[in-house]
DNA sequence: CTGAAAGCGCTAACAT
DNA sequence: ATGTTAGCGCTTTCAG
């Protein structure tokens, strides 16, 4: 015999009132005799009674779900975000479906049209551009849409973020003022607004301050991963850079292990920043000076901004630009 | 006014056709006329029609998602089994509830309560152990259960591991036979039956069959994290012991930099093999030779018994051990 | 403060 | 091959 679930009705019946009082004791409604309330409460203990959130979900409209898209749950610069949002979740009660979407352009909309298949009551998206159909859709649904260290150009969903321009600047301004004339730009694709746009007009800026010129083959595009990081070593070597400013941590360890396992020293040969600040940097040696991007924060910041779009609530101003710094380490003089 | 959602019945109406056969062509059934089943498609096509699952759910009670309860996604260790999670997840059309519980005991129980709430059809824990509390929930319930890199000495649920034990007596032996003679055995909490039971009983069967006296001051318990490895180095080297078995990367890095910024030369003078084989084994200098665990598969074939399970269908054995080796790297000779 | 009743949008027998 | 009709378990007016 199949195990009854026992539903809303059960407990009315048990308790001899209506479905309605059970529901408002279940939902916190003040409007319950506190006898009463007793009364359902013991019977829902009693029966073991287990809300059904789908059902509520389909009669109320609201699932206390959202849904985040992510690159890459496995990659420490996107879980360190993923956890800010899942702590913020929690706490104001909703549970987050995580999707991969491998950064890849066309997965991204089947995943975004599945979550809100779903009925999720809002969508956080980490990612690293915004392509004109992923757009689209945002603005085709009314699920309110908050971006995660990622840049908006179109600033028509929110966004949490630091001042990419601004801290790349400021990296490259270190090195400068250290004495180098020949530092290397090394991000991931340039088509990304926040590498091609934010980040390396920031370093353009720093090296005009200087008074250096901008030199073509001192930038260098590349994946996101240590390997990619490791092989490019000898590249830079060639290209007579002396310093160099790197956009994430996983690739900056393998630049400078790459460096070092061909004899480079760091930092008296060579120096490195790095972006993200993430445990990596305390990992490698020597430490890696970084700009300090407060990921779990960003998350954290998504998250609660996202409960408030939901909640219709009024927000000041839904491009968040949280601050960040430079933390020096071994990986500077 | 309010954007109107559509529903079957808009299109069933406009397509003059009944619910049930609009219902028929989005879920794929064949028995439709190909005649009709374009008719439909082209109504849906034109009306912008989605499925609501929440609705689907309610009616089919399948909700085409699984709750996955996780200590911290920002743990590569953890992450990287999550990904192999979702990727099987989204072959098989489902979507994964992410809900991190900081491997609290209270925190996983109300975690498996809510997700039980939102009706998953089926659950993936990733946990350090099983608490009694968290076993009887999990009984309590119908919903199928997968243990993914974890041990539940009790068989009721499913789980896919590989072999602790060997593992661990292999990687004590390595380091026997390289001449040591003092070896540490260094883990988190002894309580959890994967350390204090699979791997210590390995690494103690290793130790007497290389006829080494066991010693209760050669095992360290700390926690998984990279500073406790840092800190740690001072004691290790007090203990005398010349080499280690580290059960966690992050760990193991954090004392293999302990150790050399005491001046202590790995491998010379200190040898290390760590268990997971991270991307952090690759970044750190020298490389760490660790027992290879396969995080994405595990976490993949988890996934894959847990649609099994769901679907009913007889699964010869329900704990499943994969294949683990070694791989030698600079931190040993 | 409590109850009655009408859905929420869809699936799943059961007919035809 | 297609339609009819009950629900699924809960929330939410609207009455009283």
């Amino acid at each position: 015999m199949e195990k009854q679930t026992i539903t809303i009705y059960d407990v009315a019946r048990e308790a001899n009132v209506s479905m309605a009082t059970v529901s408002r004791v279940v939902n916190g409604n003040p409007n319950v005799k506190p006898a009463t309330r007793k009364k359902v409460l013991e019977v829902i203990d009693r029966l073991d009674y287990r809300p059904n959130a789908v059902a509520r979900g389909l009669a109320s409209k609201k699932t206390t779900t959202v849904g985040v898209i992510i690159p890459d749950v496995s990659n420490i610069y996107f879980s360190s975000l993923a956890r800010g949002i899942d702590d913020v979740a929690t706490m104001y009660k909703y549970n987050i479906i995580l999707a991969n979407s491998d950064g890849n352009d066309e997965k991204e909309v089947n995943v975004l049209n599945n979550l809100l298949a779903k009925q999720v009551d809002g969508i956080i998206f980490m990612g690293h551009h915004i392509t004109d159909s992923i757009r689209a859709e945002f603005s085709r649904s009314k699920t309110p849409v908050v971006l995660a260290g990622s840049i908006d150009p179109d600033k028509q969903v929110g966004s949490v973020n630091i001042d990419y321009h601004a801290a790349s600047k400021e990296a490259t301004a270190v090195l400068a003022e250290n004495g180098h004339d020949k530092i290397a730009f090394i991000s991931g694709a340039l088509v990304d607004p926040i590498n091609g746009q934010n980040r390396l007009t920031g370093y353009k800026k720093a090296l005009k301050e200087a008074k250096i010129t901008f030199t073509e083959g001192l930038v260098f595009e590349t994946p996101y991963e240590y390997k990619a990081g490791e092989k490019l070593a000898e590249r830079i070597i060639n290209s007579g850079a002396t310093a160099a400013y790197i956009v994430d941590d996983e690739l900056a360890v393998g630049i400078m292990n790459g460096l070092q396992d061909k004899g480079v020293k760091v930092p008296e040969e060579f120096e490195i920043i790095t972006s993200n600040n993430t445990v990596l940097t305390d990992m490698a040696r020597p430490r890696l000076t970084s700009i300090s991007q407060p990921l779990y924060d960003m998350g954290a910041v998504s998250m609660r901004l996202l409960t408030k779009l939901m909640n219709k609530e009024d927000v000041e101003e839904k491009t968040i630009v949280l601050p960040h710094n430079i933390v020096k380490r071994g990986s500077t003089k």
